[in-house]
DNA sequence: CTGAAAGCGCTTACAG
DNA sequence: CTGAAAGCGCTTACAG
């Protein structure tokens, strides 16, 4: 293959100037332009990358890391990207964004702790100047590492509290989150206003910050109102569709007072409960409402229709790249921003009328 | 940040010795060894992708290519990867599979001809040993291009006959396909076995070839039958939600004689075709069924649930993946695979009663 | 077993 | 406006 070299010999020029015409520097006249540019194209030369990396260009590649690590060591659960309904999209609209914006995207997928290097050294070997992370633990301190390589990134889903304690003030860094918690709370008392107290919650796995700001916007709404939490209405689904499957019939063949409504902490689960309960004859919303989260496309088309705390996904995945982009220009700010999620009302939640309510009542008495 | 130089400096060697470290060379005693590998430890020594690529290591990164080039050239009428039920989950299932067998993925998406100079410039500029390419126009002769650079590429749904026929034997590719031209025969004997003479075709766009021999299968399946294919039975839905839309509207308010089935060429599409319809109070699969190509995991949720054409989505990103890896591993053969697609019979095909059927032929004399 | 040296393909400050 | 030279961070054939 072509180096610039062979390129100035036959154009009669040296490796300087060959550069120059490649990095469009002004000082070239356009008949020395011409001339290269001619040599260049007949022999369909291009430089090559590890050559300008090395002599100090950019890579002009972002990576996208998704940290998929599961409590279960089993690689039966593991989350993928295929048939993922959140990592897969927001990695695909980040893939869109980036490559419309010029830049190459590299993928990393992050699936047990022992990888974790896996996604500093994609850093440290420098292949990218700069990354987006999507999942990573909460409070996991392997960011604190990343830091020190003072390359950009961006966290999608991570506390930002904690973060800004603890980070090193001229780390370029952004943070792009959304309000769980409050989200949380918003469901609950959405299904509190609709009669219901008996609620269970299907749980994300609790090491991923928005899982862990749902559980707790659950618990403290259902606590300010005084309704009892019983043990086995806590059920830990970790995002996976099989657990859920599993714990959700534990619930119903264990359990002898069902709950009223469910809130699931995604939309994944959520449809599995459905599924799940519709298998022993429990009808969706007659006997049980079901709340989920995330607003995937089949929500909109699930039979009931499924009633869901909207997230913005492509949004976030707009405003994180912007963030990053923005880092990688030079632009010292830290950068944050955390998105609402909006309730998106339909048919899986009832609302329990006065009849019910008086009869349920009457029997806690 | 630290260089091979300097670890050499600090472990007392020379950074011939880091470096057969590094790679593992076997004749290092373990006292040297143990002793540069602290010092790599001790300073988080991560040597740089493009020192090693340019002395002439493998990047150990593939390249995932998309080719969506509408006809139209709007950006409205772009197809991203994002909410994208072919490009998406394919995309995405490669890379899973990739980072699986310790690969980095660069993702490309090309959106315009003039933008296959990037896909040429990924293998030229050497960012990746290899690639994927997903959606590449039928007969497109880009690919002679990407061929002469002598890097192993795999192509998916692509024209097996035309490549082999005009490319040198000692380019190092493969093709991995779907034998779309017999499952479009398949659907549509499906549809005449259950009764349906007056069958509409949607059809992708046509510079596609997978789109291309689903229509053709359709055509001839039809013309062997006797059956009439009226010209605004063949709708050119161009894989496009917005424009399906149109063009469905089209049908119904122009035409007075509906079919009594339409094939679409992909899933999207028939879900779509089938929402407008409903618009129109028409109902499916009483009034019209309908036909899908790909089983998107909506088909089996949506109502009622579509009767599709499965694509092997998955098997086929293993397949591409393993290919590709063969030759990076030095394997010299051409690789081809073409997989079935399979009938999933759902609720969106009725099939039309003799009564009914007699009436059309009745009115029909 | 190990180091000095050459070389991979680029860019850029320097000198003219 | 342009070339010679140094340097970026690695690897590896060569010599000992």
């Amino acid at each position: 293959m072509m180096s610039s070299k062979d390129i100035a010999k036959i154009a009669g020029v040296s490796r300087s100037t060959v550069s120059r015409v490649i990095n469009n520097y002004k000082n070239v006249p356009p008949e020395t332009r011409k001339k290269v540019m001619e040599v260049i194209e007949k022999y369909n030369y291009r430089p090559q990358m590890s050559g300008r990396v090395l002599s100090g260009k950019k890579t002009n590649t972002i990576g996208i890391f998704v940290v998929s690590i599961s409590p279960e060591n089993d690689s039966f659960y593991k989350l993928n990207l295929f048939n993922n309904n959140y990592f897969g999209p927001i990695v695909d609209a980040i893939i869109d964004i980036a490559n419309a914006n010029g830049y190459y995207t590299i993928v990393k997928i992050i699936y047990k702790k022992e990888d974790y290097s896996k996604l500093i050294d994609t850093f440290a070997e420098k292949r990218i100047d700069g990354g987006i992370i999507i999942g990573l633990n909460r409070k996991e301190n392997i960011i604190f590492d990343i830091a020190k390589i003072l390359m950009p990134f961006i966290l999608i889903h991570y506390d930002e509290n904690y973060l800004f304690k603890n980070i090193n003030s001229d780390v370029p860094f952004g943070i792009v989150s959304t309000f769980d918690y409050e989200a949380a709370i918003e469901a609950t008392d959405y299904l509190i206003s609709h009669g219901h107290k008996k609620i269970a919650f299907v749980s994300g796995r609790l090491n991923n910050y928005s899982a862990y700001e749902r559980l707790k916007g659950f618990f403290e709404t259902m606590k300010k109102n005084n309704f009892e939490i019983k043990k086995e209405y806590i059920i830990f689904g970790n995002y996976l569709i099989y657990k859920t499957h599993m714990e959700i019939k534990k619930l119903i063949e264990q359990t002898k007072d069902l709950p009223t409504a469910i809130i699931c902490a995604n939309d994944d689960m959520a449809l599995e409960t459905i599924n799940t309960l519709k298998t022993y004859g429990i009808k969706i919303p007659e006997d049980i409402s079901i709340i989920g989260f995330d607003d995937i496309p089949f929500a909109n088309l699930s039979s009931p229709t499924l009633t869901t705390m909207k997230m913005p996904l492509y949004n976030m995945a707009e405003t994180s790249f912007q963030f990053l982009d923005n880092l990688l220009k030079g632009k010292t700010n830290h950068f944050f921003k955390k998105f609402n999620l909006t309730l998106a009302p339909r048919e899986s939640v009832k609302k329990i009328s006065w009849k019910n309510k008086f009869a349920i009542d009457f029997f806690l008495l």
